[in-house]
DNA sequence: CCATAACTCTATAGTCACTATAGATATAGA
DNA sequence: TCTATATCTATAGTGACTATAGAGTTATGG
């Protein structure tokens, strides 16, 4: 059995961050000592290793509750975690699109900027005059 | 002079939004009608364009409240401003090259899955066991 | 057996940048 | 003057945590 800080230092999930996974119901409420305290046993600490890793690729909390949810009927189709899986790429990919727009016009601006006060400071310039952009953001 | 409603149109922002920027001192606090509304000069709808570039970029509030405070001084030096900037441009690199390990991650994820149903699927099993990626996220 | 240190508990508030809502008031046009 | 539309304030909600306060629990060393 583990405390939670045990299985906390074994994720790298914070020790607050567990107890908002369980009040979220992402995690199965923990057994608990007479004293109150929750104690995991291994499938406590799978459960928060799947979480993570779907939170470090950037699932909300409602996709990865709804991939539990799935993974607890393992006879049924895969379809749906599938298409979970697929639209997050998707909007992954729409997000980096977007971060290389931005990135283009933050090196313009950044880079044409050779004065010495904020009075010509293309920096500031640029903000105040969306028509000095060479593409839309 | 506009009304609040009329530079929201004009600018693309939100009405509670131009009153929450307000509120957090990026927009200087409108005059008032006898009534009590909001009334803007072209100086608002100026200040208010400067706001949604910088947002658009994907600044923070607090980097575009130091942005305008260095704007009402146009003879000092501009390092500041450029350095936001710069900064900035860091921050939006550095999270576009995250971004891409998830994108690999998600597409070999999602692509490897011929899987019919969630026992075998390799989304779920690839979320449940880290060492099935290829690289660190 | 007890003191102590380290850990854990709950409940609540704060973060960021909005967004939504309720209920009241103001304004513009017919 | 009526009415539709717009605006006002204040408050609460969003997502995914993070921080804090104050109390209680557990493990360890003497």
């Amino acid at each position: 059995m583990y405390t939670i800080g045990e299985i906390s230092r074994r994720t790298g999930v914070k020790v607050p961050t567990i107890r908002y996974y369980e009040q979220m119901g992402l995690m199965a409420a923990a057994e608990r000592t007479p004293g109150g305290q929750r104690r995991y046993c291994r499938e406590g600490l799978d459960q928060l290793g799947f979480i993570k890793h779907a939170r470090d690729l950037g699932l909300s909390i409602e996709a990865i509750r709804d991939l539990i949810r799935l993974n607890a009927h393992p006879d049924t189709p895969c379809d749906e975690a599938d298409r979970i899986a697929a639209e997050h790429l998707v909007s992954v990919r729409n997000r980096i699109e977007q971060l290389k727009r931005l990135e283009a016009e933050l090196q313009r601006i950044s880079t044409q900027c050779k004065a010495g006060t904020v009075k010509d400071c293309y920096v500031i310039r640029a903000l105040a005059d969306h028509s000095l952009c060479e593409n839309e953001h």
